[in-house]
DNA sequence: GACACGTGGCT
DNA sequence: TAGCCAAGTGT
C-alpha cells in the first residue's frame, strides 16, 4: 500500500533541489568526502539544539580544533568554557572523552560501523546512525525528532509519543536503502525541519503529500500525538558574586556529575523551596535583586548577593567569567555587577 | 520506561 | 505569555 520506492525517489529529488547549505555539509558539487569529525561534531552540537544556536559554536570549534586529534588534546576547562551557553553540558564532557577515545583506540580515525560508533561516549543510536550514513554513506536507520514526526504523519500513527517510538522506528526502517543513505537521512531531516514542521506544516510544498495519511485526515499538525508532560516545579537559591579589589570575580568549578556538571559557576546555596542564605565568606553582603531561569525540569529564582573579599576561589576577570559561565550564572553575574 | 539534563526562539 | 519546541544520551 505504501509505495516506498516512489516516496524515496520523490524526497531525494526534492533534496537535490532544496538541500540547505550548512557549515558541516560538503559544498554541493564538491567531490571531497564529508569529514567524519565535522559530521560527528555537528551531530553532537545539534542534539536538542537549533541550527542557528549551534552553527557559531561549530565554526569556532572547527577553526580552533580542525581535527579530532586537536580536540583530544584540549584541557577539560578550556573545552567546557568553549561550550558555555550551548547547554546540556554532559555533551561537552562526552565530546572530549569521545575525541580522546578516537585518538587513543582508533588511531585518530572515526570507526565506520554503527556498532563501533555506538560504543563511543556521547554517541547514542541516533548519532551512530547519522555518522555512519552521512560520513560513510552506510545504510543506517537515522531516527531523530524530525523523522519521528514525518513518519507519524505519513502513516497517521495514533499512538502518542514516547510510546510510539518503536513503531516509528520500524516505519522509518522501511525506507533504509543502500542508495544514497546519507542524502536520504539529511533529506528526511530537512523535510521535517522546513516543511513537515511541528506547527503549521507546509503540506502544499511537501514532496510526500501524495502518500501522506495525516494529510488525508485534514489535520496533519495533530501528529505526532504526545502524552502530557509533568508540571515543572519552581526552586529558589542564592548566588554570591564575590569580587576582589581589582574587580576579579570568584568562581568555583562544579562537580562533574549533575546539573551544569564540570562547568565553572558562581558560589551558590542549595536550590530548593526556601534555601538558607549562607555565603561562602563573611562579609558585607548586599542584595542585588534576582534573576529567573528555566531549566528543562524546573524553573529557578536566584537571589543575587554581592560583596568584596578574598579567598580560595578561581579568580577570573568579569569578561572571562562571562564567557566561561553557563547562561544561568552569566545572568546572575550581570545582575550582580550591574548593581555593584 | 522514566527521569535528569540547558538554552533561546517562536506563537 | 506561558508553554512548546530543537538533528538525544546516560542512568
Amino acid at each position: 500500500m505504501t509505495d516506498v520506492p516512489s516516496l524515496r525517489a520523490a524526497l531525494l529529488d526534492w533534496y537535490d533541489a532544496h538541500a540547505r547549505s550548512l557549515p558541516w555539509r560538503a559544498s554541493p558539487g564538491s567531490e571531497a568526502k564529508t569529514d567524519p569529525y565535522r559530521v560527528w561534531l555537528s551531530e553532537v552540537m545539534l542534539q536538542q539544539t537549533t541550527v542557528p544556536h549551534a552553527a557559531p559554536y561549530f565554526e569556532r570549534f572547527t577553526t580552533r580544533w580542525p581535527t579530532v586529534g586537536d580536540l583530544a588534546a584540549v584541557e577539560d576547562a578550556e573545552l567546557m568554557a568553549a561550550w558555555a551557553g550551548l547547554g546540556y553540558y554532559a555533551r561537552a564532557r562526552n565530546l572530549l572523552a569521545c575525541a580522546r577515545a578516537v585518538a587513543a583506540d582508533h588511531s585518530g580515525a572515526f570507526p565506520q560501523t554503527e556498532a563501533e560508533l555506538l560504543a563511543l561516549p556521547g554517541v547514542g543510536a541516533y548519532t551512530a546512525a547519522a555518522v555512519a550514513a552521512i560520513a560513510f554513506d552506510r545504510p543506517a536507520n537515522v531516527v531523530d525528532g524530525n523523522v519521528e514526526r514525518v513518519m507519524s504523519r505519513l502513516f497517521a500513527v495514533e499512538t502518542p509519543l514516547p510510546a510510539a517510538r518503536p513503531e516509528l522506528r520500524r516505519l522509518a526502517a522501511l525506507f533504509v536503502d543502500d542508495h544514497r543513505p546519507g542524502d536520504w537521512a539529511q533529506a528526511l531531516m530537512d523535510l521535517g525541519s522546513g516543511v513537515c514542521r511541528p506547527r503549521s506544516p507546509l503540506c502544499d510544498q511537501c514532496p510526500l503529500a501524495f502518500g501522506c495519511e495525516a494529510l488525508k485526515t485534514g489535520a496533519p499538525e495533530r501528529y505526532p500525538l504526545k502524552t502530557k508532560k509533568a508540571e515543572r516545579p519552581h526552586r529558589r537559591g542564592h548566588a554570591y558574586v564575590l569580587t576582589d579589589a581589582t574587580g576579579r570575580v570568584a568562581l568555583v568549578r562544579r562537580p562533574d556529575k549533575g546539573l551544569l556538571g564540570g562547568m565553572a559557576g558562581l558560589p551558590t546555596s542549595d536550590w530548593g523551596a526556601a534555601p538558607d542564605f549562607a555565603p561562602p565568606m563573611e562579609g558585607d553582603w548586599r542584595a542585588a535583586g534576582s534573576v529567573e531561569h528555566v531549566f528543562t525540569h524546573f524553573s529557578l529564582t536566584l537571589e543575587v548577593h554581592v560583596a568584596e573579599g578574598q579567598g580560595d576561589f578561581l579568580w577570573t576577570t568579569a569578561a572571562e567569567a562571562a564567557k566561561a559561565l553557563p547562561t544561568v550564572f552569566r545572568k546572575a553575574l550581570e545582575r550582580g555587577l550591574g548593581a555593584a
